[in-house]
DNA sequence: CCGCAAATGGACTGTATAGTCCATTCCATT
DNA sequence: AATGGAATGGACTATACAGTCCATTTGCGG
């Protein structure tokens, strides 16, 4: 009943520093490969610990399921970040898809991915509290930083950045995430990588760039 | 043990015609709204049969769900087809985002989406088998169409069709899906469909339009 | 070296569920 | 009516799993 909480943030000695640490560690990679019907017996085992001391850390299935989303959340942050907000549109925009390919759709992201679309059927603040640290924040800061630049009149999105923002993170994710998420895996190499990245800046720029010839 | 299907295929007078077709129908949309998870008895009250002619039909449960996927892949065909592809190109994409808009994207599509994605950790041939018969298409038809049009010099995608129309869909379907298959529901207006709609095509024309001003 | 708080493990409870069995009922055809 | 194959329902088996209990061990601080 009492919360172990403290005790695992106090300086234990040996590796028992990460008993709860080690819990979550396993927690995620177990429902990541197995889906929420992994057993609890499992998890205790995964993570080296008795089930005793997994049920003393976290309450119940949920409750550990719930402890671990939010500590994947924050590992998963936003890794656009404000580097380099200075540079030319076009390579900003291909640097968000070239992180976008070497980070966040490797088979383990996506496995998490699919993980949360399954669980917030069964919990569905998890798909909110998700998509509001995830995908939301990452349309929010590109709509914010296309609004600087269209300012500045080097990008011409017609007033609707948000929009063009949610269609530019749309085009670099596209096919490759649907595919994932039905399982159909297919290793990307850094040319292939470097090639979509390109595509997809030059797609959004000629849609987008300060040309307006189109009525 | 005997193959039961002949007899649902042969004429049966009253409403019986569709013993088998009422349990695909009920496993539907148990599974769509339950997940995975449903039990047999709950499928088996939904569709007012008894367990047993449930087992008669289909020998377990996985049979049940892959038969019922294969039903709901059928039945979700591409809506495209070769429904006037003489229209100007920009209209023509237009058409495929509407189509989008108001028949792939419901609260119920949206559901057996996120079905297959669950069941294709499970099962993984379910994935491949759903993307094949499912976006796979889309993308291919809609390439065919590009490079037609690109043959005829009214479209330019720099020689890849099948990115392009990869992209195109990527564009329509975007964070509509993505906040979907969290959960995270929100009607979509005529008006706002038709807006979303245009503004794919336009982006589309812009990108690969006959312009052909950037290098 | 002692004591104590935490961790262990392994037995145990209760419940949910896949799948089976069978005696009875229904119903279409003859 | 009579018949036979299919459907019913509801009891039953076996299993798996969440969550609990407890007697024992472990390892650190005093």
């Amino acid at each position: 009943m009492s919360r172990q909480t403290s005790t695992a943030l106090q300086l234990t000695p040996s590796q028992l520093l990460s008993a709860r640490a080690r819990i979550l560690e396993a927690a995620a990679e177990m429902f990541r490969t197995h889906g929420y019907d992994v057993s609890m017996d499992v998890i205790a085992t995964a993570a080296n610990v008795s089930k005793q001391t997994l049920y003393n850390q976290f309450g119940s299935k949920e409750d550990l399921f719930k402890a671990m989303i939010a500590d994947r959340a924050a590992v998963m942050r936003a890794p656009l970040s404000a580097s380099a907000l200075e540079r030319h549109p076009r390579d900003m925009l291909a640097d968000i898809a070239r992180q976008y390919y070497q980070h966040a759709c490797g088979e383990h992201e996506i496995g998490y991915y699919r993980m949360m679309i399954g669980a917030s059927q069964q919990f569905p603040e998890i798909g909110r509290a998700f998509y509001e640290a995830g995908p939301k924040q990452m349309v929010e800061a590109l709509a914010q930083w296309i609004a600087r630049e269209e300012r500045l009149g080097r990008l011409d999105t017609g007033g609707d950045p948000v929009l063009a923002a949610e269609h530019y993170l749309s085009l670099v994710s596209g096919q490759i995430e649907t595919r994932g998420l039905l399982g159909l895996w297919a290793e990307m190499s850094p040319a292939e990588m470097e090639r979509r990245a390109r595509f997809c800046a030059d797609i959004f720029m000629r849609a987008f760039g300060p040309h307006r010839l189109m009525a």
